[in-house]
DNA sequence: GAAAATTATTCCAATTTGGAATATTCTTAA
DNA sequence: TTAAGAATATTCCAAATTGGAATAATTTTC
């Protein structure tokens, strides 16, 4: 399946917030974004030890009396761009709007990201793209299923641009 | 992510057309199901042992002549069961209703399935459902943020219900 | 006071993923 | 006609993902 979810930039949107340890970026994930992303604890873990391989985060051990010790992650350089990088760069599968569009509205929030419209407006643009390349159906004879098929991709497709634009509405009121 | 396609079923389904290879399994699938599902050679594969083990597939080797012997994989009563059980149930996670329902079609054209009217109804019947706990806002007070993911699973989530019936009316003329 | 939850990270094993490898034959393009 | 690319079929391979459990101590709940 090639619609893969990026979770790592999740992480890094977490860790724009200020550094934190992974128990705590898993308390936060949670209580923040558990209605649409599922994240364990052990994939964050799993996730982290690779951003930092890739030098998108850095790690500090930190002793605690009564506690474990903590770990805990800054994002670097690196790391803020791509997560810049990503927030302004449109998804690509209407399947994971769900996933990864939420996720970048929450940050649009969160951080208080300027130029939020733009983000909109070239997700609107790349989804009526797609929805172009569907309308001609070129008179060919399609059975039932093709036509379901079909009409599937322009429904979905046509409710994702509508509700975009509305949400454009109001979260254009503020960023 | 808690969200987890079910390809055993697509598999069983070629089956329910007759045996075949692994190889063959997977030009089969390429060619009518590609658009909207992707496995490859190693899942297959992987989810062939594994469906064998569960006794819900038989194999059987064959030698060829100039060419790499193939091993013939036929449905058991168990898979056909399963595979009828699966086809006759919902889909739970509107996320998935673009994979496994349109699997579901495709197999209730290529297998000639009685009773497609019941899948129709069952499948709005629980989206309707989930519309309907999704309704009433509690008149809570919500941030842009929570306005645009309640926005965004009412309209998903009605979207597909009206597609569903669209379907439904140039499906139920044939099954 | 006892049991359950919390704090934090790592461990663990099974499954999934995305190819490559294998060896031969067939097909295509120059 | 020849060389390169594709096809045939299955298994191998290593990394990534998944869904917990383990660890040990403290805090919270009943």
């Amino acid at each position: 399946m090639s619609f893969k979810l990026s979770p790592e930039y999740a992480l890094l949107g977490i860790l724009m917030t200020g550094p934190k340890h992974g128990y705590e970026m898993h308390s936060y994930f949670s209580s923040n974004m558990d209605q649409f992303w599922r994240l364990s604890m052990s994939q964050i873990y799993a996730l982290l030890k690779r951003m930092e391989k890739n030098k998108m985060v850095v790690s500090k051990g930190e002793w605690q009396n009564n506690r474990p010790a903590k770990k805990i992650f800054s994002i670097t350089q690196t790391g803020k761009e791509g997560f810049l990088n990503w927030i302004y760069s449109p998804v690509n599968h209407v399947r994971n709007l769900r996933i990864e569009f939420m996720a970048k509205l929450f940050f649009i929030k969160e951080l208080k990201l300027k130029r939020a419209t733009d983000i909109f407006d070239k997700q609107i643009e790349i989804l009526q793209e797609k929805l172009h390349l569907l309308q001609p159906p070129k008179e060919k004879i399609m059975d039932e299923f093709q036509k379901a098929l079909h009409s599937f991709k322009i429904a979905q497709t046509t409710s994702a641009i509508e509700w975009l634009k509305e949400c454009k509405t109001f979260f254009s009121c503020k960023y």
